[in-house]
DNA sequence: CTTGACATTGGAGTTAACTCACATGATATT
DNA sequence: AATATCATGTGAGTTAACTCCAATGTCAAG
């Protein structure tokens, strides 16, 4: 028989709060089996869940994204299908986050310019950030344009 | 005598809501002129700080850090102390945006090699994704540590 | 049998930056 | 005067992922 660990001890080894472990349980993400008392008993599985959960969420998955394409009950028998429908998930949002970076990059470029501007006052640094942001802008606008005809009805009040 | 525009027009050019506007009004961050009929109208002042702003919230700063920091009445009459404090919180927000897109590549890694995983289910990925999930668990935690070193007194229930 | 440390639940509060609803007032056109 | 379209302020609702609280139950030790 393996061992069960209390919601303490499972607080302590994976660096959550209890409160955090309650919630996961209460909206169906990681439901530990119970004692004749209702305490939490969770499996070593449990625990594994747990991890699987952290590392989703440093790669900045929702508990929602989570809960519907990696249940990890569903992940046992897993076909090919649904292997091929998790890795064009898994694609889509690895898209999503080059294109973080890509405006991460712009950003860490205007705070360099910026930076500079307002640490020597001169016209060709003024020049310099003036220019940039009104590329930057162009950019920003364009998105913009491109959320509000895809969702549509935006903006016109 | 300038041209002063009314919450729609401002919106349209910008393309911002007027519930946003009105909002930005409210907790004074731009805060128009009004007629007689207390109907806002922007300058082209107001214009260029929501432009700032636009810029500014590109970048990820919160309102509350631009409301303290590019206060653009302040902005008038720049002394280089000033410049120099402002500089020192651009390249705060440099570093800061720099450790984010490091950590979104190691996002990307990972969701590379997990689609990669599924794809294919054979030993060699899944050690693969195995290992590098260790190492990024590694991370993970040593991140919570410090965070907790600093804001102390968590995860201790 | 009381004390203390743990557990339970349900529900409310937190955060940021909006967004919406509503009752009402102003302006322009028919 | 009626209508349509704009404006106003206030307060409440939204979102995600917790986080906190209060009332209560369980259990081991003294």
């Amino acid at each position: 028989m393996e061992k069960l660990y209390s919601i303490q001890e499972v607080s302590q080894i994976l660096g959550m709060s209890k409160d955090t472990l309650r919630y996961y349980d209460r909206i169906g993400i990681v439901s530990p089996s119970r004692e004749h008392n209702r305490y939490r008993k969770y499996s070593r599985d449990d625990l594994i869940g747990l991890m699987n959960i952290q590392i989703m969420r440093y790669a900045d998955f929702s508990l929602d994204e989570i809960k519907g394409k990696f249940d990890f009950h569903k992940m046992e028998n897993i076909d090919s299908a649904y292997g091929e429908e998790v890795a064009v998930f898994l694609d889509a949002k690895y898209a999503e986050t080059r294109k973080k970076i890509t405006h991460l990059e712009k950003v860490c470029q205007l705070l360099n310019i910026a930076a500079d501007t307002m640490r020597n006052l001169n016209n060709e640094s003024d020049q310099r950030l003036a220019e940039f942001v009104r590329e930057l802008y162009k950019d920003i606008r364009k998105d913009e344009l491109e959320i509000s005809k895809e969702g549509c009805d935006q903006h016109q009040g």
